[in-house]
RNA sequence: GGGGCCGUAGUCUAGCAUGGAUAAGGCGCCAGCCUGCGGAGUUGGAUAUCCCCGGUUCGAAUCCGGGCGGUCCCGCCA
C-alpha cells in the first residue's frame, strides 16, 4: 500500500514514461538504453503518439534492411514487451517511425496524484542539492533609475535565482554596488557645488537628470574635469567629506531604486560595495596571491612598467590581443576594473577568507533584511560557494572570460569551471540604444513602463470589476503590469536583442503575461463554484478527451522542463547560455492548453464522476500554473 | 586584423545544444463562436527561397567550410 502510494507520487511524472519507454525500446531492439535515448523525439503531432523512435535509421548500418522493416521487427518485440507494461497503451510504426502511446488513464492518475500530493512543491527535484550558488544581478550604478534594460537584467537574474531553487541549488542573490566610479564623483561634486536643486522627483530620477547635465560640463569644461578627477580621488579615502556625501546621496539612490525592483517582485540576500572590496584588504591578500603565480607578474620595463600584470598570449582565446599584458593593478598601485574583478571573484569562491564586514541595508516588502558590506559592522562568513553566475550584458564576454582565466592560471581550476558568465543582449529602442551618458533613458525608465503597463491593465480591470474598491482596482492592476513586463523581458532569448517599443510592450493580448494570469483566474472561478461532491475516490481515467490529454501531459512535462533549463546552463568558450525563454513558452502554452480545454470541456455541467474528474484536471492546473508564474516572478492574481 | 552574438511569413519571435515525420506561436489581415465555468478567450483561413554558396548524411532551419548583412567586444579608459 506504502509502496503504491510513493510510486504514484512522483517528482517527474513524466521523465517516469519517457524512462519506461526507453527501456522497452532498447529491450526489443537489444540497443543499449542509452543509445536508444539518441533516437528518441516527441512526435510532430499528438495523432502520432507521445514519443517516437527513430532507432530503425541507426540500425541500418548494422543490420543489413530498410529502416520501415527494422522498425516493423522492433514493433512484434514492443507489443509483446508492451502487453505487460501498464504505462503503455500501443505500438504504432509509421515507416521508419515507432510510435509509442501511453496509456492515458495511467498518465493522468499519476500526474494528478503527484501534483495534489506535492502541491507548491511540485516542480522541485533535488538533482543539485548540495550546492551553493550565488547570482549577481544586476550591479546598476547608483546614480540613475534603473531603465527597461536593467530590468532585463534583474529579471533574469531573479528568475535564474527561482530556477536554481527548484532544482536544488541554495541561492544568494547579490548585487554589486559601484559606489567608486567617475559617474559617482561627478554627482558627488555637482551637488556640492550647486547645493541642493532636488525636486519632488523620486531621487533616482533626479540623480539621473542631474547627470545628463554634469557630463555635458565635464566633456567640454576642464576647470570641471579637474574638479571631478579631484573628487574622484577624495573617494577613495572614506573619511573625507566627499566620501560621505557620496555615501548619503547612494544610499538614498540605491533605496528608490529598490523600490523599482520591489515593484518586480525582486529581492536581495546582500549587497557588496566596491568601497568594501577597496578597503577591507581584500586587494592586498589577492594582489599577493596573483603574483605567486607565474602568469601574473611586475614588468621592469616598457610601456607598463612597474603594473602588475597577467600574460595571456599563451593562451589560444586571447592570442590575437592587440596587447597580451592585461594591467590588474597601475604603476600607482590603484587597481583596474579586472584586477579588482578577480578579487572579487576570488571572494566569491571562498579562495581568501571573508574580510567584509555586514550591516542591514534595509528590510524589504518580503519580510526579509537586505545586508551590505560596511567598513565597520559584523563580521560573517559569506563566499565559499561552489557555482558562481554573474548576470552580465554580453558586450562583457571577453572582459568576463578574462577574469575567470586568470583564475585559472592562479592554479583555481575547479573555481574557473564554476564561473558562469550569464550574457543577455540589450534592450534599445529602433534609433538609438540607451545610454546614462546622453539621457536617451529618459522616457524608458522601467518606473515608466510599469506605471504605463499598470495604467492599461487598471483601464480593462476597471471594465471588468466595476464594483470592487479602488484599492482592489490600483493592486490588481499593478500585478497585471509588473507581470506583463517580466514576461514580455523574460520571453525573448537573452542572447537576441530586444527592441523596446510601446505598441508590443502594452498588447496585453495573445502571447503575454496578463494571458497566463487569466487562464488561471478562470480556473479559480470553476472551484470557486464547484458544488460539493464526495472526490475520495475520483475516477481520473475518465480524462480521455484529446484537450485533456493535452493539458495533463504538459502538467506531467513541468519538473522536467525546469530541470532541462538547469541542465542547460552549461559553460561554453564565451559564456553560458540561460534559456529564460524555454520557461515562458512552457507557461504559456501551458494556459493556452488549459483555455482549449476551458472553451471545449465544461467541468460544472458533466454528471458527477467526470466532474470530480476534470475538477481534479483543473486543481492541478491551478498549482502547476501558480508553481510556474512563482518561478517567472508574475504574480498570481485571483481575480482581474 | 581577430573574436562573440543575431539573420526564420507583413511584423515580432520559437525551434538549432543532441539532424528525423506537414517549420510552431504571437501581433496584424480575412471569416466564424456570447440564453454557455469570465471574450485579456476560442475555431478556421491566407501569408516562408528558414540570409547566400558549397560540403557531410538515407535525411540539414539544425552539423562543417566559405561568404554577405547587422551588432558588440579585443585600454594603466570607465
Amino acid at each position: 500500500m506504502n509502496q503504491a502510494m510513493s510510486k504514484s507520487d512522483d517528482a517527474n511524472p513524466w521523465q517516469t514514461f519517457e524512462k519506461t519507454v526507453i527501456r522497452l525500446i532498447a529491450k526489443a531492439a537489444s540497443v543499449e538504453p542509452e543509445t536508444v535515448g539518441d533516437f528518441t523525439e516527441i512526435p510532430p503531432d499528438s495523432s502520432l503518439g507521445d514519443i517516437a523512435t527513430t532507432i530503425s535509421f541507426h540500425l541500418t548500418k548494422e543490420v543489413k534492411k530498410n529502416p520501415a522493416e527494422i522498425a516493423a521487427g522492433i514493433k512484434t518485440r514492443l507489443d509483446e514487451l508492451a502487453r505487460d507494461e501498464p504505462l503503455i497503451d500501443r505500438v504504432e510504426v509509421k515507416g521508419p517511425y515507432i510510435n509509442l502511446f501511453f496509456d492515458r488513464g495511467e498518465l493522468a492518475k499519476r500526474t494528478l496524484i503527484a501534483i495534489k500530493n506535492r502541491g507548491e512543491e511540485f516542480g522541485r527535484t533535488e538533482e543539485f542539492k548540495g550546492l551553493r550558488a550565488l547570482i549577481e544581478s544586476p550591479a546598476v550604478n547608483p546614480s540613475k533609475p534603473w531603465h527597461i534594460g536593467h530590468a532585463r537584467n534583474a529579471v533574469i537574474g531573479d528568475t535564474l535565482g527561482n530556477i536554481l531553487e527548484a532544482v536544488g541549488y541554495d541561492v544568494l542573490r547579490t548585487d554589486y554596488i559601484n559606489n567608486l566610479g567617475l559617474q559617482i564623483a561627478q554627482l558627488a561634486w555637482k551637488l556640492q557645488k550647486e547645493g541642493s536643486t532636488e525636486t519632488d522627483q523620486k531621487y533616482d530620477h533626479f540623480l539621473g537628470t542631474l547627470y545628463v547635465d554634469v557630463q555635458k560640463d565635464f566633456e567640454t569644461n576642464p576647470v570641471v574635469e579637474q574638479g571631478i578627477r579631484e573628487t574622484s580621488r577624495q573617494l577613495e579615502d572614506p573619511e573625507s567629506t566627499d566620501a560621505q556625501v557620496s555615501e548619503e546621496m547612494i544610499t538614498r539612490c540605491l533605496k528608490a531604486q529598490n523600490e523599482t525592483s520591489y515593484r518586480l517582485g525582486i529581492y536581495h540576500d546582500l549587497q557588496i560595495w566596491e568601497s568594501a572590496i577597496a578597503h577591507s584588504g581584500l586587494l592586498d591578500t589577492a594582489r599577493e596571491m596573483m603574483l605567486s603565480c607565474e602568469s601574473v607578474f611586475i614588468p621592469n620595463d616598457g610601456d607598463k612598467a612597474g603594473c602588475v600584470v597577467a600574460k595571456l598570449d599563451d593562451l589560444e582565446e586571447f592570442k590575437d590581443m592587440k596587447d597580451p599584458y592585461k594591467v590588474l593593478f597601475r604603476s600607482d598601485g590603484t587597481r583596474t576594473y579586472t584586477g579588482a574583478d578577480v578579487a572579487f571573484q576570488m571572494w566569491k569562491f571562498g579562495i581568501v577568507s571573508d574580510p567584509f564586514k555586514y550591516a542591514v541595508f534595509e528590510n524589504q516588502p518580503n519580510g526579509e533584511d537586505v545586508l551590505r558590506t560596511t567598513l565597520v559592522g559584523d563580521q560573517k562568513n559569506f563566499g565559499r560557494f561552489d557555482v558562481v553566475f554573474n548576470v552580465i550584458g554580453s558586450e562583457q564576454a571577453h572582459p568576463q572570460k578574462l577574469i575567470y582565466t586568470i583564475l585559472d592560471l592562479l592554479g583555481y581550476e575547479e573555481q574557473s569551471k564554476n564561473s558562469h558568465h550569464i550574457a543577455y543582449e540589450w534592450v534599445g529602442l529602433e534609433e538609438t540604444d540607451f545610454s546614462g551618458r546622453k539621457g536617451t533613458w529618459i522616457g524608458y525608465s522601467c518606473d515608466l513602463v510599469l506605471d504605463k503597463a499598470a495604467e492599461i491593465a487598471r483601464e480593462e480591470v476597471d471594465k471588468r470589476n466595476p464594483k470592487e474598491g479602488e484599492e482592489f482596482k490600483d493592486e490588481v492592476a499593478a500585478k497585471i503590469g509588473s507581470g506583463a513586463v517580466r514576461y514580455l523581458l523574460l520571453k525573448a532569448s537573452p542572447d537576441r536583442k530586444i527592441t523596446f517599443r510601446w505598441m508590443d510592450a502594452l498588447d496585453f493580448n495573445g502571447d503575454a503575461g496578463p494571458y497566463l494570469q487569466y487562464s488561471l483566474a478562470r480556473a479559480k472561478r470553476i472551484i470557486e463554484k464547484a458544488d460539493s461532491l464526495d472526490e475520495s475516490t475520483p475516477d481520473y481515467s475518465l480524462l480521455k478527451d484529446n484537450l485533456e490529454y493535452e493539458l495533463l501531459k504538459a502538467l506531467s512535462r513541468y519538473p522536467e522542463e525546469v530541470l532541462v533549463v538547469a541542465r542547460g546552463l552549461k559553460k561554453e568558450a564565451w559564456g553560458t547560455s540561460f534559456s529564460s525563454n524555454r520557461i515562458t513558452t512552457y507557461c504559456y502554452n501551458l494556459a493556452s492548453l488549459f483555455s482549449k480545454f476551458y472553451d471545449a470541456l465544461p467541468v460544472l455541467k458533466a454528471e458527477d464522476s467526470l466532474k470530480i474528474a476534470r475538477r481534479g484536471l483543473v486543481n492541478a492546473f491551478i498549482i502547476a500554473m501558480t508553481n510556474c508564474l512563482k518561478l517567472l516572478g508574475i504574480p498570481v492574481v485571483d481575480r482581474m
